[in-house]
DNA sequence: ATGACTGCAAAGACTTTGCATCTTT
DNA sequence: AAAGATGCAAAGTCTTTGCAGTCAT
């Protein structure tokens, strides 16, 4: 039967769409992508899922960039680097978090610690080849 | 002559507060701070100097906890706790940021890195004690 | 039929901006 | 007098919420 399917079609949509993403979209970016298949979705249903999910530990706040708040349904541990030039967000996967800092973090402060991110910033690839087109 | 103290009294005394505050405060929180000094200033010349600050490189953006920005007049590499009950940052000086892994990650990714944050979330001591004391 | 999800529009919250005024040099 | 900083209020963004309608069980 196609019910199991159809059973909060767009919620599951929004989530797939997180999932198949590497760009760590904000709202609107998620909104934008899935009006193909969803023509109709609203902007409200994107933000009100997104907190549950948040909220659930299905997905990951990278918090915001230039104000608007971007996502990551990737919630293992990883690091990110933000360019300040366009906003993008790259994961490297290449790097692992220092994890080991987390209980020294609890020994030295006492605080319960549940989450570490680790974000670069600096300018991507393509910011530093238009950089450099600016200045011919 | 006082001429030299004056100049730009407000924006001097809004970086002053910044740095003699080890709270990470938004811009809302300096404006209230500010007040006693200066009752009669505007919380758009609080918003406009920060931004500046920051532009100027002489502040730092924690980013949004909880929607509102936190600002750090210390921009030398130290690793932040945020708690997720009452939206406190702590500084941790006690840990080193992984500036090692910079080189590593400017490496593998080809951007070009300028800055680096590490942020442990979870819950301070004082709300830990509050959780306790709910359940009794 | 009931409970849950959604669209729409309005409300909310934080931040920025325009303009007249006041300061500083 | 000129350049710059500030206060005030309005505008701008991003996000949340209320409510009626729709969908799934």
């Amino acid at each position: 039967m196609e019910q199991t399917v159809k059973q909060f079609r767009k919620r599951n949509a929004i989530l797939s769409c997180l999932r198949c993403t590497h760009v760590h979209p904000s709202a609107e970016d998620l909104h934008r992508m899935l009006q193909a298949e969803h023509p109709d979705i609203s902007l409200a249903t994107v933000y009100r899922n997104l907190s549950l999910f948040k909220r659930q530990g299905l997905i990951r706040s990278l918090g915001a960039v230039d104000g608007i708040e971007r996502f990551d349904a990737d919630t293992s541990p990883h690091v990110h680097f933000i360019c300040t030039g366009c906003g993008r967000v790259l994961d490297l996967p290449q790097l692992t978090p220092p994890q080991s800092l987390e209980a020294e973090a609890e020994g030295c402060s006492g605080c319960r610690i549940t989450g570490c991110q680790l974000t670069f910033t600096g300018v991507c690839l393509s910011c530093q080849q238009q950089n450099q087109e600016e200045l011919t």
